[in-house]
RNA sequence: UGGCCGAUGGUGUAAAGGUAGCACAGGGGUCUUUGGAGCCCUUAGUCAUGGUUCGAAUCCAUGUCGGCCAGCCA
């Protein structure tokens, strides 16, 4: 809610890392007039944090720099993409830069596509992009790599003109076993030294539909010997007769990435393309096709950092489709999901996770991050602008058998002791009343400083209390506690400043509104989930979400969406946007407090 | 056994030939009407072996370990 609000807070300074040195070195040399990254998702599945680590770099970069950050569809391949993708990355992507660097989110006009023109004698495409502060009265979207397949077109008849590339009529299976092997050079195809005529016709003909998939490809003449793989003729194109999500049926020849994507990028203007570690081997090509096309303008250069990794949980698009799709999380936006979505939904604020993704650093060391990391930048943000609340999760009954029936008293709760503008809100005392059943022990632990047979705890806000009898039914399960309150202890009262050793915290009985919570854990039961090659799934945390009941204090009862919450002692909770209602709300736990007693008491 | 890339406390990262620092985690303390937060203190590190140098985490060599690459995926 007040995610934009809050831009008035001291952004930390700008990190620096090897890639940004980069940049600043280029800037400095003035190589060019604007630094312009992208963020290139294939919509095939939802982002994730891994994701939002390469959006933070990426427009972190646009924003240092007073550039822009393009974002673009790498749709290049219509059997595994999605418009559900295209929606959903968009929306996270401008809710993680939301306040943030919205300035620099490069867009397009609807249905644009590049224009053709003239640089300096030479024919150029240009695909321009419209920046979130270059307002514009018309309808915006993400660029798409779809909308260059006419220009990519182009640009491979180039390359076949040059005598550069030709069409290989080789199956699947043979194109495989004339590659070779990594310590094995490859074979030339049969098809190598096809005339440049002969080739433009079968290239002409692949368009225009005249063979059916897999028949031939198209392909870069490179060195079938080479010690990389990629450069042994890699497929510039391959025919599908497959309906694509952007272009429908217009095309039944797509382009492959690494021809694809440095193109792209060109077009756009990009003047750094930063990729994750496993395209490193593929940089040669992506220079290949740049130089050996005649360009007009300054060409892009890729750099590859490493992805993110976290611990306790799982990264890839293949294995979140997998937990979805088995049922063992609700959807792509479950709570327990590493997926932007997820971690919204959960109630994560944009700026930990922006947060998070600057602690990280940028390396080309491919490592694991401990998720405590993620979980301190998130409470580092809500500890600062959370409101306080009382809620109990597991209720046992007190009752205050000094306190008549009928007869309270109002107290005033700090909102938020952070934040003193926040203020303070009345709560009620009365002889019923709330605690939690773990702040309850009849045959207490060495240290325990909450309520015990004969004891005396505080009550957040309100009074001493002491414990004088303990009543149990049938089990020997106890169901309620009698209790005496020294209301002369009470916040200015003249006995206030009393000591005990713990304070709980309460919710009175008649100002009770119960509420669905849901207790989310993590995903895993182990830091490293495929350690070893073992399954996933084996590991999952059983206990990774536990639905109780709770008694919430009346404030609670209607809460504002997209309001956080701390409930005292307990953790940041709010209302779960999709199912939480006016008078029946349902919170969502965001993360524990950090509780320094369940780790000497082994977790409880 | 081919090529490319990497290696700094438990984890993630700084130090561009000159005092190995920061964050998270861990430990201790202080404060506290949240066993939260804050504040203070603290444990712990340059993969190995040579070389260059007055001086090496940094440069060179060799080795070791790890990641990536043989999709008509991206």
């Amino acid at each position: 809610m007040s995610e934009s609000a809050d831009s008035s807070a001291p952004s930390p300074a700008e990190p620096s890392d090897f890639i940004r040195d980069l940049v600043a070195a280029d800037v400095a040399a003035g190589r060019y007039s604007r630094i312009h990254t992208r963020f290139p998702p294939e919509p095939n599945g939802y982002l994730h944090i891994g994701h939002a680590k390469s959006i933070c770099l990426n427009f972190g970069i646009a924003r240092q720099f007073g550039g822009i950050c393009n974002l673009r569809m790498d749709d290049t391949n219509p059997a595994k993409e999605d418009i559900e993708y295209v929606d959903s990355i968009t929306a996270d992507v401008k809710w993680l830069i939301e306040g943030w660097a919205d300035h620099c989110l490069g867009l397009k006009p609807s249905g644009a596509t590049p224009a053709p023109n003239t640089v300096e004698g030479k024919s150029d495409f240009l695909m321009p992009a419209v920046s979130g502060s270059e307002s514009s009265t018309g309808k915006l979207e993400p660029l798409f790599a779809s909308d260059y397949f006419e220009a990519l077109y182009g640009y491979a008849l180039e390359l076949i003109r040059k005598g550069v590339a030709y069409v290989c009529d080789l199956s699947a299976e043979d194109t495989d076993a004339y590659r070779g092997s990594p310590d094995r050079p490859g074979r030339n195809s049969p098809y190598r030294e096809r005339s440049v005529a002969e080739n433009v016709d079968r290239f002409q003909r692949m368009r225009a539909g005249e063979f059916p998939d897999g028949a031939c490809t198209l392909r870069a003449k490179i060195d079938m010997a080479s010690p990389n793989i990629w450069l042994r003729d890699p497929l510039i194109y391959r025919i599908r007769h497959a309906e694509h999500h952007h272009t429908g049926a217009k095309w039944c020849l797509y382009p492959l990435y690494d021809f694809a994507h440095c193109l792209s990028d060109y077009l756009e203007g990009i003047t750094h393309s930063i990729c994750t570690l496993e395209f490193e081997v593929h940089r040669p090509l992506y220079d290949w096709f740049l130089n050996q096309l005649d360009l007009a303008r300054p060409r892009p250069h890729q750099y590859e950092f490493a992805r993110l990794n976290v611990s306790y949980t799982v990264m890839s698009k293949r294995k979140l489709l997998a937990l979805v799709s088995e049922g063992r999380v609700t959807g792509w936006d479950d709570p327990r999901m590493p997926t932007i979505s997820g971690l919204r939904r959960r109630g994560v604020p944009a700026r930990a996770l922006r947060n998070f993704a600057q602690r990280l650093g940028v390396t080309k060391y491919n490592g694991v991050t401990e998720v405590s990391v993620l979980e301190h930048a998130i409470r580092e943000e809500l500890n600062t602008s959370a409101l306080r609340r009382l809620a109990v999760l597991r209720p046992l009954k007190v009752i205050l058998t000094n306190v008549a029936p009928g007869e309270s008293y109002t107290l005033a709760a700090t909102n938020n002791p952070e934040d003193p503008s926040a203020g303070t809100r009345p709560i009620a005392l009365s002889r019923e009343l709330w605690i939690e059943h773990d702040d309850f022990a009849e045959v207490p632990p060495p240290k325990y400083f909450r309520l015990k047979p004969g004891g005396e705890v505080r009550l957040k806000y309100a009074c001493i209390i002491q414990c004088r009898e303990v009543i149990k039914d049938a089990t020997g399960h106890v169901t309620e506690l009698r209790c005496t309150a020294d209301l002369d202890t009470r916040t200015g009262g003249p006995n206030s400043g009393k000591k005990v050793k713990g304070t709980i915290h309460w919710v009175s009985a008649v100002d009770a509104v119960e509420a669905e919570v849901r207790l989310y854990d993590r995903l895993f039961t182990e830091a490293e989930p495929e350690k070893d090659g073992r399954d996933f799934r084996s590991v999952l945390n059983p206990k990774s979400l536990e639905v109780v009941t709770a008694k919430v204090e009346r404030s609670l009862a209607d809460p504002t969406p997209g309001m956080r919450f701390q409930f005292e002692r307990i953790g940041y909770f709010w209302p779960d946007p999709q199912d939480s209602r006016p008078g029946r709300p349902v919170f969502t736990r965001t993360i524990t407090l950090k509780d320094t007693w369940a780790k000497v008491a082994g977790g409880g």
